[in-house]
RNA sequence: GGAUGGAUUCCCGAGUGGCCAAAGGGGACAGACUGUAAAUCUGCUGCAAAUUGCUUCGGUGGUUCGAAUCCACCUCCAUCCA
């Protein structure tokens, strides 16, 4: 099976410019490709996790990816799929951002001698002259076709700033940058950039008379419609001191039914043979594809050894007794320990609750537990003597928050 | 620049002088049931030294015993006119 009928069978491929002419690029490894990433934030996420792993597939086909920052749009801000505008950020927290994401990319991504390229459009964005840009491109644009583009129609109702309004003439932009400069013939993103990329190929034809492609990921979204990869508290990340691995783990391990096979067919590399065997699996046997799961992209992400620590601890958490050496730790001062400490600061201090009338709330409603033993007592204090026979409380909030107390 | 409407808690959205930490819904969290799933039912959802106290209704001042609510100015947004 070639890349591109591997691509469909996992369900990864949208949209394409055009079907026989990419399947013929890409199976034969002639593609040069590109690939943006808008620095929002001073990690990647998941979102961007599956764009990095189609890059790599790509690249072990033999094709061309360049990665680009940016550094110039993010200056700007996507409107697609945002209902109000983006925060406007400093010129340094782009740059901070940028620098964040081009090491975590490396991790994935081979950089090496002619095999990918990272770009920042910084370079060419920053430097443009408004008069000669904006003859250079602006006649080619219609802004009726703009307005008719679905990620501006959304806007049109809660208002659009000439600011946001110029994203897509910038992401085009980069397209003819790129395939000018390095032949950059094809580009990838997600399903909500495709009138983007679309204005990118048009621009390239009207403007060199030549054809680019575009092609758009399937956006990973669960069984309700929502885009995968968020949490309550936030975007799940690929950064570990921002989703450590073992929540990062239990993220995977606890999707939904209905999601766990198309999760793993679009972001894991397991065969696909192995993966249709698992299709037939039904009720609790599914929890065993959710391990698979949980497993290999923790192990893509943090590497094998903090995917069996996240493995090993929620094993023991969930199936013996809540003991492990590698769930979640917060230590102590051993005299603080012996002094005493309420259990609302415990759960404050562990992070279990986001302050203490919540921990106070948890407490009374019996959702908190102490060594095994549910605490109602919200003013309950707990000293080394509480300890177990490890030296270790492990206080378990509601049936997944697990974390354990150590003195040092 | 002109006219009109608007800004309320995580989100949507009620509230037009005291009974307001603010209805209702969504989401989140917890309990029951389960398979670390979904659905369902229940509780809960500003903060804290917690039958009480403190801080919130775009901002700043004012009126009043008392303001999310009334007045003035300002900021931002939408719609229509330019």
């Amino acid at each position: 099976m070639k890349i591109y009928e591997e691509l469909v069978a996992r369900g990864l491929i949208a949209q394409v410019t055009n079907e026989q002419e990419i399947r013929e690029m890409v199976n034969n490894g002639k593609a040069t490709f590109y690939i943006g990433f808008d620095p929002t934030a001073d990690s990647l996420h998941v979102g961007h996790f599956m764009a990095l792993c189609l890059m790599k597939r790509l690249q072990m086909a033999g094709n061309r990816p360049i990665a680009l920052i940016g550094g110039g749009t993010g200056m700007i801000g996507d409107p697609s799929g945002r209902s109000d505008m983006r925060q406007m950020m400093t010129t340094e927290t782009i740059q901070h951002n940028c620098d964040c994401f081009k090491e975590q990319m490396s991790r994935f991504i081979d950089f090496g001698e002619g095999k990918a390229l990272m770009v920042n459009n910084a370079e060419w964005l920053t430097g443009l002259n408004y008069i000669e840009f904006i003859r250079e491109v602006g006649p080619h644009f219609s802004v009726n076709n703009m307005l008719r583009a679905e990620c501006y129609k959304q806007r049109m109702e809660k208002g659009l700033s000439f600011l946001e309004f110029n994203y897509m003439i910038m992401q085009s932009y980069d397209f003819y940058e790129l395939y000018q400069r390095y032949g950059c013939n094809m580009q990838f993103g997600g399903d909500d950039q495709w009138s983007n990329m679309l204005g990118g190929t048009e621009l390239i034809r009207r403007k060199l008379g030549k054809d680019a492609h575009a092609m758009t990921i399937t956006l990973l979204l669960n069984s309700e419609g929502k885009k995968m990869g968020k949490t309550q508290s936030g975007a799940v990340w690929l950064d570990p001191n921002k989703t450590s691995p073992y929540e990062f783990y239990q993220y995977w391990r606890n999707v939904a039914d209905a999601d766990v096979l198309k999760c793993i067919r679009m972001l894991t590399f397991l065969p696909l043979e192995e993966i249709d065997a698992m299709d037939g699996w039904e009720g609790s046997e599914l929890n065993k594809a959710k391990e698979i799961l949980a497993y290999e992209l923790t192990k893509l992400v943090h590497g094998e050894e903090e995917a069996k620590k996240a493995d090993e601890a929620a094993k023991a958490i969930f199936v013996g007794g809540g003991k492990s050496q590698n769930m979640p730790t917060t230590t102590y001062a051993k005299e603080e320990l012996d002094a005493g400490k309420d259990l609302i600061t415990l759960l404050v201090d562990t992070g279990l609750a986001k302050n203490r009338s919540e921990a106070r709330r948890l407490i009374q409603q019996g959702g908190v537990s102490v060594n095994d033993e549910k605490v109602t007592d919200f003013s309950r204090v707990f000293t080394s003597a509480d300890f177990d026979e490890d030296a270790a409380l492990v206080i378990k909030k509601g049936k997944k928050g697990y974390h354990q107390v150590k003195a040092e």
